[in-house]
DNA sequence: GTGTAAATGCATTTGATAACCATTCTCAAA
DNA sequence: TTTGAGAATGGTTATCAAATGCATTTACAC
């Protein structure tokens, strides 16, 4: 028997749940993402997965990071410019702020914006199944 | 001399105006996306386009297009799953709603939401210069 | 008209992501 | 605990939209 941190059993309950095998490179990928607050890129969360977890390839991670998104346990963002990039679906849904100067991403949330999406959605006979909202900014003077 | 229709007329000074060259490639794309009402992609202008200038390639789409979103002649957008789709800058600003089973794109304006959008940057220091917000939906039973 | 820089077409390259395949690993059943 | 079937992996190749290099053609100021 192998011992596991609490971190570590937690994450690999979260893929057994999502009804997939628990491997080092899934733990790996999922605690660098679980750690990670700025939103990485595919070749990113390689880097800092191989710290963890040398054996691990871009296949791996392009991979792992589909089969957990049609899981729900990861969401793809696909900014402006560039490739995807990543974040655990842990929290509840949120919108992003994308700073055009130092590319940072800042969450939010707005129930009355949401509300109002809906509304004008009936308006033309639609349903709203999910949306995508970005506010590309730069800070102010 | 040649003489051209109003039509033309119009997209030739329109090119001027955005200080590039006037080629029967440039008028033909200009021409069919002002007349296209369904934000078509580059291979389907490319056939559209072929109709009126057959002497047209994709690299020249695919450049025109570049050239003219630069200069904010024409607005690239990249809906989920597929490549970039394209329309005519001309109308006012406006967003989108995308019929998750037909792939129709509707558009939509909020004065409202935008407020609030701006509200929500300002309360973190940021001011948005644009935005991209997209409302993936489904026909009401 | 003429010259020159810009635009074009064709072919090739790029960059992100997915697919292929032989090998290795997970894990449930024996 | 061993084992075997199938899932996952690494390394590579394929794919697809989009960009680019280069020789040729074209627009347009003079």
């Amino acid at each position: 028997m192998t011992l596991g941190s609490d971190q570590t059993d937690k994450l690999a309950s979260a893929l057994r749940k999502a009804g997939v095998r628990v491997t080092k490179q899934r733990i790996a990928l999922l605690s660098v993402l679980g750690e990670a607050d700025d939103h990485p890129d595919a070749e990113e969360l390689l880097r800092r997965v191989k710290q963890v977890e040398p054996a691990t390839s871009l296949a791996t991670v392009y991979r792992t990071l589909s089969v957990l998104e049609a899981e729900g346990v990861v969401h793809r963002h696909a900014f402006e410019g560039g490739g995807a990039r990543f974040e655990t679906a842990d929290a509840t849904h949120h919108d992003h702020i994308v700073d055009l100067d130092t590319g940072d991403v800042i969450e939010f949330h707005s129930d009355a914006i949401e509300k109002l999406q809906e509304a004008i959605a009936a308006e033309m006979g639609y349903e709203v199944i999910h949306h995508r909202m970005e506010l590309y900014c730069r800070k102010r003077g």
